[in-house]
DNA sequence: CGCCGGTTCTACCTTTTGATGGAGGCGTCC
DNA sequence: GGACGCCTCCATCAAAAGGTAGAACCGGCG
């Protein structure tokens, strides 16, 4: 533990946020924080640059490319940073594309300081940290894959949350209209419900997509 | 601005969010934080003991109290501390509770570290500094009352969102299904949406619903 | 290789929803 | 009293959405 520190790249819209992960983690000797960003699109160009052990992506940024995709661009590149994601939401609808995208390990901002240390040093090492909820919930994903939302499935569900028509759907996906019903029959029959609108509100109490 | 510090309380229940606020606080010179707080119910006490000037709050906490409830419990007592609340959120669900409680001001997280310090300087001589996204809505929602929706329509609108169908909508609300699609269509201009789905999404942005 | 899950698509039919254009009762405020 | 907003109800027609019953393609895996 006396080697060379662990050299971080922080990225998050928050100022606040930002200046609070510097002042917890540096308390620690064996880290050292060595670029903050404020952008996804930044976030990707640093990590390309090089001397970073470890990223720790926040998912939500203000405009622009979103923290999953950062993510997938910065574990594209061999020999490429570790990536951490630290966000406030613990949806499916947030976890799952950042675990697909290549994340080392998935916190909530709520952590305590010691935690996030500590999964900062593991993802460093190339092992995962999840945050108990996070963890819990692909737990039952795999217990019970029946119930479970695929992607896609998520994605569409997402939409109709936002308000979107099937046929607006099938637009913005580049699907038939006859394609969005066939996702969203399945929808109804996983979760219990014979609409929409009790399809979005029983995904939302389950944490299956963001409200 | 060279007689006593202004002295601050912070109440968010993110280690993170404290440490970061902290720092970018105590860099100017005039700004002391005296007290850090993890719960609504904690703050609510340290305020009562007295020696704050300044309150920053969060609004959400895990459980118990939430920022605005604080808030009122602060601003109650007269000659106590001023109450900046420091959001990530900012609809009129969280808005219009924090105000009318009494606060001072109303930041959101991602606010810069010299805007930060100007509110607080701002709330300690007890005038208001509103984030730009928040003034514009109060702005519009004093234009243009029209677009408020009556007790009945959110009643609807609310049930709406956990589900029901029209006929289901009635019979609770022992109605018949033509008043529920009377109450909808009058919904549906008001926000200029033209789908149930859609409504509840336009009224959950605005903060109009509960999610 | 064959199987399976996920994704895409088709076709027909029923039910629900929304648009339109009213009308009457009731309480409040001027 | 009259105007106004809110709530209730009506009928008709068109457009979405949902139910049913398939089928084909593809990638991963045993």
């Amino acid at each position: 533990m006396t080697g060379t520190p662990i050299r971080l790249l922080l990225a998050d819209d928050h100022p606040v946020v930002r200046a609070g992960l510097r002042a917890v983690l540096e308390t620690e000797p064996d880290l050292v924080v060595v670029a903050e960003v404020a952008t996804a699109q930044e976030a990707v160009a640093r990590a390309a640059e090089g001397g970073i052990d470890v990223v720790l992506m926040d998912l939500q940024f203000g405009a622009g490319m979103n923290g999953a995709e950062a993510t997938a661009a910065i574990t594209a590149r061999p020999g490429g940073p570790r990536v951490l994601v630290v966000t406030t939401y613990d949806t499916d609808a947030d976890t799952l594309p950042a675990i697909e995208a290549g994340a080392t390990g998935y916190l909530l901002k709520d952590a305590l300081p010691e935690d996030l240390a500590a999964a900062v040093r593991t993802a460093a090492a190339g092992r995962t940290t999840l945050a108990p909820s996070v963890a819990d919930r692909l737990m039952n994903r795999l217990r019970t894959p029946g119930t479970a939302l695929t992607r896609r499935e998520i994605e569409v569900l997402t939409l109709v949350a936002d308000g979107l028509s099937n046929q607006a759907l099938a637009r913005r996906l580049h699907l038939t209209e006859g394609t969005v019903k066939s996702h969203l029959a399945r929808v109804y029959s996983k979760l219990g419900v014979d609409s929409r609108t009790a399809a979005v509100a029983a995904a939302t109490g389950l944490g299956l997509i963001r409200r």
